[in-house]
DNA sequence: CGGTAGACCTGACCGC
DNA sequence: TGCGGTCAGGTCTACC
């Protein structure tokens, strides 16, 4: 999926698009993503336009003119396509599908079903997804102290918890390995054991490559692709992900790849301690 | 509570 | 060509 960095880069893509425009019409095609979709959507979504649109951490927020909110979250495969009207064609994957009043349609394309629709509130409380996630790592709340803070006591690995959405949601797979090099930290590291010069560095690291990553347009592996179409140009500059054998960019050292809670963590066995 | 496997879903790719 | 196994950017749940 999409991390925060393609997050934001779809973001941006609907706001060129959305508030412009009503939304004449709304279906959805899929009974559920992660969770059941709310049936009640594409009658609240007729006639109103999206007035703005906000991220918290890899969720974005719809702020809709007759007063209601949607979330929206990519999931592993998730991303939208804005298309004019006579050029679209729905194909299997598409979901959640927006009619525009100037003739064009975006459509909500995801084969692996792991993103979410719903309201963002109910009875006007927040759901629990986003009452309880973590800190933006974007915003000043990430600062060496409080990450040297939260990691104490903390006998997982630094992969794991900088993964735990809990503490910072945002970075996922990608971008923890990226950060953790730019850091000199190994992610199987016991987070308990990161020293707080180590932590001032994570944290502009972190910062610096999502900043980065949000300039390039984001990563695009396999399905992720801007509003438009257009891929991100990130992968390019990817320093150790998916970089398996091939040499480090600062040593020549070939990149090792582990598996840390069933998911791949790659790093430098050199320029990482 | 902290930590970790497993589950959810589809498609792409690799080796036989 | 086809089949089975593996892997993929997320995150929730169950269990220890």
């Amino acid at each position: 999926m999409p991390e925060l960095p393609e997050v934001e880069t779809t973001r941006r893509g609907l706001l060129r698009i959305l508030p412009k425009r009503a939304i004449l019409r709304a279906e959805i095609h899929a009974l559920k993503l992660r969770l059941v979709i709310p049936r009640d959507i594409p009658a609240a979504l007729k006639g109103a336009h999206v007035t703005d649109i906000t991220r918290r951490a890899k969720y974005m927020i719809w702020h809709l003119s007759n007063g209601r909110d949607l979330v929206v979250h990519l999931g592993m495969s998730g991303r939208f396509r804005h298309s004019a009207a006579r050029d679209f064609e729905c194909t299997k994957h598409d979901h959640f599908i927006l009619y525009l009043s100037d003739d064009t349609v975006l459509a909500y394309h995801d084969p692996r079903k792991f993103g979410l629709i719903d309201w963002a509130k109910s009875n006007d409380v927040d759901h629990a997804w986003l009452a309880n996630i973590g800190i933006d790592p974007l915003s000043d709340d990430l600062n060496a102290a409080w990450l040297y803070d939260k990691l104490r006591g903390r006998k997982t690995s630094m992969k794991a918890a900088l993964l735990d959405q809990k503490m910072i949601n945002g970075l996922g797979n990608i971008y923890v390995s990226e950060a953790l090099f730019y850091a000199k930290i190994r992610p199987t590291r016991i987070a308990a054991r990161v020293t707080k010069n180590e932590t001032a560095k994570l944290v502009p690291a972190i910062k610096k490559v999502l900043h980065d990553a949000i300039g390039a347009g984001g990563s695009s592996l396999r399905d992720y692709r801007d509003v438009d179409g257009q891929v991100g140009f990130f992968q390019d500059r990817f320093t150790v992900y998916g970089r398996a054998n091939e040499p480090c960019r600062t040593c020549k050292t070939p990149i090792k790849q582990i598996t840390q809670n069933g998911r791949s963590s790659f790093y430098c066995p050199h320029c990482q301690k």
